[in-house]
DNA sequence: ACCCAGGTGGCCC
DNA sequence: GGGCCACATGGG
């Protein structure tokens, strides 16, 4: 069996199911995923229920609101200059798109809806693939910080490069927006459990998980094969 | 008093 | 085009 999915099978194996993202609706894993920029989920969670009490967790509310509304509701969540007036801005978007109706927003081709994704101010390559995979339901692989260390060392690849890291996902596992969701959450997960940023593999919680790692040499630099 | 958090955009060379 | 760095709040 591929590496890549052999582990994801122990993640499984460890933690069970996440259903993640954690959200309501939709329109939640949208402001959660551009909340949570650099920011501990904890604060993303308060500012959500911050904007949720004020009766402003709905695009038309939010794209209306002043920045300073926002701001006021949002500031725990950190980088409170940019992220209330890119929520506003994003939220605008939804409207004049899709009337904020999120459903039509997002029956269109995966690759027109990311291109009009990573056209807003704030919305990078994960943040994109986030909206896409767990709001929109479309079977992006997403890549974050975690993906990275935990694949590199656990020995699946070694480079950073969030396209090659991508492809080699998505050429390896099924491309199946359930897996695709569950994988993502799994390696959260395990981040957040025990594959903190200084400790090495051999604090890890699942020992198995590592030993994915000994049976070959990483993927080089050059692009996974099959991609 | 550090370091870290599920990134992104702007500089600089 | 790759390599830094500021952004800002809250918790360990």
């Amino acid at each position: 069996m591929d590496r890549a999915v052999e582990v994801y099978r122990r993640l499984l194996e460890a933690y069970g199911p996440q259903h993640w993202w954690p959200a309501e609706t939709s329109f939640e894993v949208i402001v959660g995923a551009l909340l949570m920029q650099q920011t501990s989920w904890r604060n993303v969670e308060q500012a959500i229920a911050n904007l949720k009490r004020a009766g402003l967790l709905d695009p038309k509310a939010l794209a209306t609101a002043s920045a300073a509304t926002i701001r006021k509701h949002v500031r725990v969540a950190g980088l409170h200059r940019t992220k209330p007036a890119r929520l506003k801005a994003f939220c605008y978007h939804l409207m004049e798109r899709s009337c904020g109706d999120l459903a039509r927003y997002f029956d269109r081709p995966t690759a027109v809806i990311r291109e009009d994704l990573r056209d807003q101010a704030g919305v990078g390559p994960e943040t994109a693939d986030s909206i896409l995979l767990y709001a929109g339901g479309h079977p992006v692989f997403v890549v974050d910080a975690y993906t990275v260390r935990i694949g590199t060392r656990v020995g699946l690849f070694s480079t950073d490069d969030y396209d090659r890291v991508q492809r080699y996902f998505e050429s390896r596992v099924p491309q199946d927006v359930g897996v695709y969701q569950e994988y993502h959450a799994l390696l959260v997960r395990h981040a957040k459990t025990t594959c903190r940023p200084k400790p090495r593999c051999d604090a890890c919680a699942i020992q198995s998980l590592c030993d994915v790692g000994h049976a070959r040499k990483p993927e080089g630099r050059g692009a996974p094969s099959g991609a």
